[in-house]
RNA sequence: UGGGGAGUCGCCAAGUGGUAAGGCACUGGAUUUUGAUUCCAGCAUACGUAGGUUCGAUCCCUACCUCCCCAGCCA
C-alpha cells in the first residue's frame, strides 16, 4: 500500500483511484511534461449540490496534489437557463468549499467567436452542414438504439451554401428553430451521438455575458472540448453519462487538430448517489419551487447552500469527498457516512456547551433557597488549553427529560426513584420523590446532594456514579430557538426506480423547539459551531441569528449506543 | 434484440498472474465526570456465475447473469 498511495498536501495518505493511475501513467510517458490541468465546469443555471462538491474537490485536488491548476469554467451556451445570480452563488460556494481558482475564471462565451470560426472551418471542409429539416424531422431521420438513421436530404448541399446560410444564421435573418448548424459524422453510427449532432441552433435570446451579440449558440458537445482546449486543460473530468460523448469530443478536436493547441482526454467517473436524498436538478427545483422545503438555502436540502446552512463545514465536506473515494461504479453512499465526518471535523473544533432541549426542572431539597455557586466546565474535554468556563448552579434547575425515567428500563443508569447521579461539572444528586400534576404527569423531581462530591473538590474522587447528566440553574438560563433537523426522506432510495420521492419525505424532519442554554451563549456570532453535551453538534444558524437573539441548527447528533441499545430517542 | 459502462465484506474502495489494503458500519474489551471521544482486538479460504489456460487467476480466455447510461435545436 505504502508505495501504490501518493502523499498529499496535508500529510494524509490518499488511496491511489484510477484518475491517478492514469495521471501518473501521463506524467510516466511525458504525455504532458507532468503537467495537471483540470477545471470545474459547472452551468451557472442552479444551485450546487454535495455531487458537485465531489467534482470540485476531485479537480481541484488533483490539481493541488500534482502541482498543478484548476480553473473555474462556466459553461453558458444556453441563454434561456442561465443567469448571472448563479455564477455569483457558485464562485461563493466553491471558494466556500476552500478551494481558489486563482483569477482562473472562465466563460465558455469567452469563446464564442472561435467557436464560430471552427464552425465556418468545419463547414469549408466538408465537416459541417446545415440543416433545414425542424427537430421533428430531425428525430425521425435520427433511427432508433437498434436501427441506423437516414441522411438528412440536405446533408450533401454545397459548402458554398452551408456557409451563406450559416452566416446569415449568424446575422440574424432566420427564426429560432428554422435552420441548426450539424456535424457530419455517421448517420448509420451505433453511436446516437455521432448521428450528426446539432453544433449550433438560432436563439434570438439575449446573453447574460454577451448581450445582443450572438443570435447562434453552440451546443455542449461541441463547445466544451475546445474550451478545454484553448485553456490547454490535461485531463477533462466528467460524470459517466457523458461516456458515449468522448468520441464526439474527440472527433471535434481531431478536426481541429492544428488549430487548438492541445486534445485533452475526457475522463468519466460515477456520480455522487447520497442516501435519504435526492440529487436532481429538476427533483430539487420541485421541492423548493413546491414550497416542500423552506428554499434553496433548507437544512435539510443536499445543495451546499443547505448544508452550509445545516451546518456541515467545508473541512467535513472535502473529508466525506476524501472518504468515498472515485470510481466508475454505481453506488449509493450512506447519509451516515457525510454526518460522521462532520463529527470527526467538529469533535476536534467545537467548544462544548450545555443546552437542554426537553426541560424538566429538578429542584434540590437541601440546597440553600439563596445560594448560587460556580462550577466550572472545561469548553474541550481533550484541550486543557482551552480553558474553563463558569456554569452557576442554583437550588433549582432543568435536566433532560430523557435523563429521568420513573421506572427505569434495564440498563438505564440515569435518574430514577432512589437512584444516585452525577450532575455534570457539580454534585452528586439522589432522587427523593416525584411530582405530578392532577393528570398525572412529572412536572418536577426532588433530590438531595451531597455537598462533598462537588467536581474539582477531593470529595469528587471518592465516590464514583455511573451516571453524568446535564443541567442548567434555571434562573440563569437563556431560551433560545433550536430547530432540530432530520433527514429529508424517510426511504433511503426516496427516487429509485420510478418511485415518486415526495410519498416518502419525512413529516418529522424538521421540529423547531424553544430550548434553554448556557446566557454566554447570547453572543454567538453567525454559524458558530458547538457541541451540546451529550446532544449533538450545533451551529447559530447564518441568517437568523442575530445579537443577543440565538437561533441553532442541529446538523447531527452525537453517537448514541444507549438509544440505539434502548430504542429510545 | 444496437452501442457504451459497471459488478471485490452491510456501505464505499485499493489491488490486476504469486496466494484479498484501507475507511465507514458492526462486535467484543480498556480508559472516560459527554452511554461522546480515544485506544486495543475481531470482522471476505474470498473477488457476479460457469467453464478454460497456468505450478499458481480477483487479475488472462470463453460463455452467461445482473445493474446503469444513450434516440434534446439541455448540460
Amino acid at each position: 500500500m505504502k508505495d501504490k498511495s501518493v502523499a498529499h498536501s496535508s500529510a494524509d495518505i490518499v488511496v491511489s483511484n484510477f484518475i491517478r493511475s492514469i495521471i501518473d501513467e501521463d506524467n510516466r510517458s511525458g504525455k504532458w511534461q507532468r503537467r495537471v490541468e483540470t477545471r470545474f465546469p459547472p452551468e451557472p443555471n442552479g444551485y450546487l449540490h454535495i455531487g458537485h462538491a465531489k467534482s470540485i474537490c476531485l479537480n481541484f485536488g488533483l490539481a493541488r496534489d500534482y502541482k498543478g491548476v484548476c480553473h473555474l469554467r462556466f459553461d453558458d451556451t444556453n441563454p434561456e437557463k442561465e443567469a448571472q445570480e448563479y455564477v455569483d452563488a457558485i464562485c461563493e460556494n466553491v471558494a466556500w468549499l476552500g478551494f481558489d481558482w486563482e483569477g482562473r475564471q472562465h466563460y465558455s462565451s469567452d469563446y464564442f467567436d472561435q467557436l464560430y470560426a471552427f464552425a465556418e472551418y468545419l463547414i469549408t471542409q466538408g465537416k459541417a452542414y446545415v440543416e433545414s429539416l425542424n427537430a421533428d424531422e430531425m428525430r425521425e431521420h435520427r433511427g432508433t438504439l437498434t436501427s441506423p438513421g437516414q441522411n438528412s436530404p440536405y446533408r450533401d448541399r454545397s459548402i458554398e451554401e452551408s456557409l451563406d446560410l450559416f452566416r446569415r444564421m449568424k446575422e440574424g435573418e432566420f427564426a429560432d428553430g428554422r435552420y441548426v448548424l450539424r456535424a457530419k459524422i455517421d448517420m448509420a453510427s451505433s453511436n446516437m451521438n455521432m448521428r450528426d449532432p446539432v453544433i449550433y441552433r438560432i436563439r434570438h435570446i439575449r446573453h447574460q455575458r454577451t448581450g445582443e451579440k450572438w443570435c447562434i449558440y453552440p451546443m455542449y458537445d461541441y463547445t466544451h472540448c475546445i474550451s478545454d482546449a484553448l485553456e490547454n486543460i490535461t485531463h477533462s473530468l466528467c460524470t459517466l453519462e457523458f461516456e458515449d460523448h468522448r468520441p464526439l469530443y474527440d472527433w471535434v478536436l481531431d478536426q481541429l487538430v492544428d488549430k487548438v493547441p492541445c486534445h485533452p482526454q475526457q475522463i468519466e467517473f460515477a456520480r455522487l448517489n447520497l442516501t435519504y436524498a435526492v440529487m436532481s436538478k429538476r427533483k430539487l427545483i420541485e421541492l423548493v419551487e413546491g414550497g416542500l422545503v423552506d428554499g434553496w438555502d433548507d437544512p435539510r436540502l443536499s445543495t451546499l447552500v443547505g448544508l452550509r446552512r445545516r451546518g456541515f463545514t467545508p473541512k467535513s465536506i472535502r473529508l466525506f469527498v476524501e472518504r468515498i473515494g472515485v470510481s466508475k461504479a454505481d453506488s449509493w453512499i450512506d447519509m451516515s457516512v457525510l454526518e460522521d465526518c462532520l463529527r470527526e471535523d467538529l469533535n476536534e473544533s467545537a467548544p462544548r456547551r450545555i443546552a437542554i432541549l426537553k426541560p424538566l426542572k429538578l429542584i434540590i431539597d437541601n440546597y440553600p433557597c439563596d445560594q448560587e455557586e460556580d462550577c466550572l466546565a472545561p469548553n474541550h474535554p481533550k484541550k486543557p488549553e482551552w480553558e474553563k468556563r463558569v456554569v452557576p448552579l442554583s437550588k433549582t434547575i432543568y435536566i433532560e427529560r430523557d435523563d429521568f425515567m420513573e421506572e427505569p428500563a434495564k440498563g438505564y443508569f440515569r435518574l430514577s426513584p432512589g437512584a444516585e447521579v452525577r450532575l455534570r461539572y457539580a454534585y452528586i444528586v439522589k432522587c427523593v420523590s416525584v411530582e405530578k400534576n392532577v393528570a398525572g404527569e412529572i412536572e418536577a423531581i426532588h433530590c438531595t446532594y451531597d455537598p462533598d462530591t462537588k467536581s474539582g473538590t477531593e470529595g469528587a474522587t471518592t465516590r464514583k456514579v455511573k451516571g453524568n447528566i446535564h443541567w442548567l440553574s434555571v434562573k440563569h438560563v437563556l431560551q433560545a430557538e433550536v430547530r432540530l433537523y432530520d433527514r429529508l426522506f424517510s426511504d433511503p432510495y426516496p427516487d429509485a426506480g420510478d418511485k415518486d420521492y415526495k410519498a416518502s419525505l419525512n413529516p418529522n424532519s424538521k421540529e423547531i423547539t424553544v430550548a434553554y442554554v448556557e446566557q454566554s451563549l447570547a453572543e454567538v456570532k453567525p454559524e458558530q459551531a458547538f457541541q451540546f453535551e451529550r446532544n449533538g453538534y450545533f451551529i447559530a444558524d447564518r441568517v437568523d441569528t442575530k445579537l443577543g437573539k440565538p437561533v441553532f441548527n442541529r446538523v447531527v447528533t452525537l453517537r448514541d449506543s444507549w438509544g440505539k441499545v434502548s430504542g429510545l430517542a
